[in-house]
DNA sequence: ACCTGAACACCGTTCAAGT
DNA sequence: ACCTGAACACCGTTCAAGT
């Protein structure tokens, strides 16, 4: 029994797991790369064996996070649900998928997915429809998040008492819904093509 | 003659327009407090005389980069279009805005300007499509204004070589039309409602 | 293969004190 | 009214060296 100090050995799966915990417990401010080391128990130099920047590890998170939306079509609402469920599942998860974007890890994912969708649904322009519902899901998904948290934090005006975050399902279905094409069931009469 | 050191004194709006024109230069991840002080040729501490805080002057420039969308409604994409060249305006001012919103600042005014477009054009639930399109339009000018610097400075996988941000005007103008309703112009035949 | 120890060049913020 | 000087508690990253 020697509690303290054992040596612990990491690989890259569990310094990014032990990295995503963190995340939903403090947030991305306060996502360093000395406290991931702290959690750790190992010094902050230790994370670069395993990834060569925080930037990185950041990307492999996001990855992480859009990885867990299914794959099998099940509608382009349901998607798009999918896919903004799971960037709440984290906290800071939508800000962060939205910023690692450029280097198109998690995010390509997602895309792929919707695009998918929207070709199971016939819809035209798939691939545009596809990129606009994504982009839209993370802005509304990022903004939405923030609310939450600086409304539970008491740190905002308080514009109104009562509704704070409320109809905001009805502006994520209704521009999912509009982005979509909402031409999809097999019995609607098709649009004249573009 | 003393060229060095002058006893220069400086306002909030001074302190403003220094730090908004380092943000152009340097990027929202270099914009530190101590950056923008040595601009001014004065000590950090200095700035919080003027802000309590960093957070309070990003929410300061957020504010003046969407202040110069236009008032006048002038139709639903066109506004929505002055929104997105205010945020290109200055580097990371997509990301810059719509990381502040939760302090509903700049973008309430963006989302007031948008609604009222929608009115002006008799679209149903105007509200709810103006927070949408606010938020299709911050997500999708994000994206696109990162990986715009992304590509600029060769950092991204290359997927393919030509079309970089090509196409992404389709997206934004299908995406904003789209959530719009597109019900609007006089002349054009108007589709079947839902 | 994985980690330590020490260093480098930075951060935001506070606060007494100056003018 | 606006700023200095000094301090506090932090950052990301590098690199030789250990095991």
């Amino acid at each position: 029994m020697s509690p303290e100090h054992n040596p612990v050995r990491h690989d890259r799966d569990s310094v990014a797991r032990s990295a995503l915990a963190l995340l939903d417990e403090v947030g991305l401010a306060d996502l360093s790369m000395r406290r991931i080391a702290a959690r750790l128990d190992v010094q902050p130099s230790a994370l670069y064996w395993h990834f060569a920047s925080k930037q990185e590890l950041l990307a492999d998170l996001a990855d992480r996070i859009t990885a867990s939306v299914p794959e099998g079509s099940s509608g382009v609402l349901a998607t798009a649900r999918a896919i903004r469920d799971a960037l709440f599942a984290y906290r800071d998860g939508a800000e962060l998928v939205l910023s690692t974007y450029a280097l198109q890890l998690g995010s390509a994912h997602a895309q792929s997915v919707l695009t998918e969708a929207l070709r199971a649904q016939n819809a035209v322009d798939p691939e545009d429809r596809g990129a606009a519902i994504l982009h839209f899901v993370l802005g509304h998904a990022t903004l939405v998040q923030q609310r939450m948290h600086a409304d539970s934090h008491g740190a905002l005006p308080s514009t109104a008492e009562v509704d704070v975050t409320a109809g905001l399902d009805r502006v994520f279905d209704l521009g999912v819904t509009a982005l979509a094409g909402e031409l999809t069931a097999p019995t609607t009469p098709p649009r004249a093509r573009a």
